[in-house]
DNA sequence: AAAGACTGCAACCGCGCGCGT
DNA sequence: CACGCGCGCGGTTGCAGTCTT
C-alpha cells in the first residue's frame, strides 16, 4: 500500500495528497459513503484494498474498513451512551483494560471507536475540575441505577444456572441415541457454560469480593461468553421491595 | 455578545498479527 | 523460514459544536 503519512503542515484535507499518493482523505461524503454501502452490498464486508479499484473510490482500504466499521454498518446503535452501557464499558475496563474492541463485543451496536472516545472523555485522568464536578453530580446518580443493575445481573445469573439444571436433567433422562448425540453436544458446552456461569454478571466478580478469574488475563478472556444472550435488555425485570437493602460496592 | 475553554467524535497513523505463497 | 499483503487494534489528532466566563 502506498504510504499516508502527512505531516501537521500539510493538513488532513490536503490536495497535496491526493495528487501525490492518490488517496483522499478527511471527512467522507454522501457520495463516497453510498459508493461504500454499494460495494459492501453487493461483495460483503473484507477485501477493503480492492474496493477503490472496484468502485473507483479514491480511499484507501484502511479508510474504507474504517468509514464501514465505525459509521455505515446498518446494525450500529445511534445516541448517547447510556448509564447502563457506560457501567457496562466501566466494568470490562476495569476487566481488560484498553482493549477496546474487547469491550465492544459485549455492547452491540458500539464501536470501538466509539467506546475509546467515550472513555477518554468521561473517565482520562487529569480532567478539569468542573468536569470532574458534573460528572461527580452524574456518578451520584448513576449509584442509584447501579442498584438496580445489580439485581438485573443477579437474575441473569440465576436464569443461566436454570439452564444448566434443565439440560443437566437432560442428560440424565435420555439414555437412547438422541440421548448420547444431546450428551455429545452438552459436553461441548459445559465448560463454556461453566465459565460462563463464573463471569456471566460483568459484575459478578464484585459480588464475589473481586480480583477472581482470570482478570487481566491474555486471551483467555478474549471471547465474550455471553455473547448472543441479550444481557442487556431487562427493562422489565420486576424488582422485590427489600432489594433496596442490597449495598454496592462501586469503586 | 464575544472570546476562550471544553467536549465529542470522525478520521488518521503506526504497529503487530495471521495467512498465503 | 522469510516475505508480502490484508486487516484489525490502540493511540492520537484536529475540527466543529457547545458551554462557561
Amino acid at each position: 500500500m502506498a504510504s499516508t503519512t502527512t505531516t501537521t503542515m500539510e493538513g488532513q484535507f490536503s490536495w497535496i495528497n491526493y495528487l501525490e499518493v492518490g488517496w483522499r482523505k478527511g471527512p467522507w461524503t454522501p457520495q463516497e459513503d453510498k459508493l461504500l454501502i454499494e460495494h459492501v452490498n453487493i461483495h460483503g464486508e473484507g477485501r477493503w484494498n480492492s474496493v477503490s479499484r472496484l468502485t473507483g473510490l479514491k480511499r484507501s482500504g484502511k479508510s474504507c474498513r474504517l468509514r464501514w466499521v465505525n459509521y455505515l454498518r446498518p446494525d450500529l446503535k445511534r445516541g448517547k451512551i447510556t448509564p447502563h452501557e457506560e457501567t457496562i464499558i466501566l466494568e470490562l475496563h476495569a476487566r481488560w483494560g484498553n482493549r477496546w474492541s474487547t469491550i465492544a463485543r459485549s455492547l452491540p451496536g458500539r464501536t470501538d471507536n466509539e467506546i475509546k472516545n467515550y472513555w477518554r472523555t468521561h473517565f482520562k485522568k487529569g480532567k478539569s475540575t468542573k468536569s470532574v464536578e458534573r460528572e461527580r453530580s452524574r456518578f451520584t446518580r448513576q449509584q442509584q441505577e447501579q442498584k438496580q443493575y445489580q439485581y438485573q445481573y443477579q437474575y441473569q445469573y440465576q436464569y443461566v444456572e436454570e439452564l444448566q439444571q434443565q439440560q443437566q436433567q437432560l442428560l440424565e433422562v435420555d439414555s437412547t441415541t438422541k440421548g448420547m448425540m444431546l450428551q455429545v453436544e452438552a459436553a461441548a458446552v459445559a465448560p463454556e457454560m461453566q465459565e460462563m456461569s463464573s463471569y456471566m454478571s460483568p459484575l459478578s466478580y464484585m459480588f464475589q469480593g473481586g480480583g477472581g478469574g482470570n482478570a487481566g488475563g491474555e486471551g483467555s478472556s478474549e471471547e465474550v461468553p455471553w455473547a448472543g444472550i441479550n444481557l442487556w435488555n431487562l427493562d422489565d425485570v420486576q424488582l422485590p421491595a427489600d432489594h433496596e437493602d442490597q449495598g454496592f460496592p462501586f469503586y
